[in-house]
DNA sequence: GTTTTTATTGAGATAAAGTCTCAATTAAGA
DNA sequence: TCTTAATTGAGACTTTATCTCAATAAAAAC
């Protein structure tokens, strides 16, 4: 059994919740993937397989994983909302670019570092953070236009 | 006549695009607001002032705003989307405490430093960044529970 | 293993957030 | 002032997310 599947059946049982095939379904699924998902992808492709499976278990299972610390909300350019595994507690960070909609995930050592001290000095416990860096990748920096913002 | 407002008209110029009244108070509510604002806030404000504004204006405005580099979006804990100014091109970060909502800024020269050195590696090409710490505030870590998280 | 308790689920209604269309308006250059 | 073209607002519509509640299923108690 994997490591974040193991945590997360710690924290139901630390919260008195309860396990379900669907949960462990959708943080599988979420594992397994490579790429970013919203919560639409992810319901359309577990909902074929499994056609009974609700909308809104969906979305209170990623509120979930991200309470618990399994899942991570990015939050795209455009505004859009996708999530990935946080794998065996491995962070990491994501520079976004603009015009492809490519996501480079970056560990920065540096950062987290910079962030302990100020989190110090404003006496502000930290729990998680998100760091995005919107731009365009070496691909698309070679030609192309104007990128859409905000 | 402030910076950002001069920036603003000379950005329109720039595009080819024109300015009217409907973007001009929304660029000043941001401004004069010190809170982070919802579209639907800002909306429902400058409708009670001008009750022909519509709703898709709003939108398109905080779009273009972002575009231009005079308002950022700062995604919440609970995911929700608020705007602010970039007053002056000065930029800034956001410690948010899952808690009590409160948005705490700061700005980290380091941060900014290592992001650089990041993305030269990368070969990213930097046009903003968003950085968003959360936690819990000094004043409601000396009490209550668990926190909403993702 | 069976019963009891209680969290979870799914369907569908509902709400919230955001986009689109198009005729009417208005800004800006000529 | 005239002309051109971008912008606007209304409201339909789409997408995203939440809520309610009866039915279900997990975990605990027995």
């Amino acid at each position: 059994m994997n490591d974040h599947l193991k945590a997360f059946r710690n924290y139901l049982k630390e919260q008195g919740l309860k396990n379900t095939s669907q949960r462990e379904e959708i943080l599988a699924f979420l594992g397994r993937s490579s790429r970013h998902l919203s919560p639409e992808e992810i319901f359309r492709e577990l909902r074929r397989r499994d056609p009974r499976l609700g909308r809104a278990t969906v979305f209170r299972t990623l509120r979930l994983l991200g309470d618990c610390g399994l899942a991570t909300r990015v939050t795209f350019p455009d505004g859009k909302q996708k999530f990935e595994t946080r794998l065996g507690g491995h962070h990491h960070d994501h520079m976004l670019c603009v015009h492809c909609g490519r996501a480079i995930e970056f560990v920065s050592p540096a950062v987290e570092e910079a962030q302990k001290r100020l989190a110090r000095r404003y006496g502000f416990k930290v729990l998680w953070h998100r760091h995005e860096i919107f731009g365009r990748c070496r691909r698309c920096e070679t030609a192309g236009p104007s990128p859409r913002r905000s």
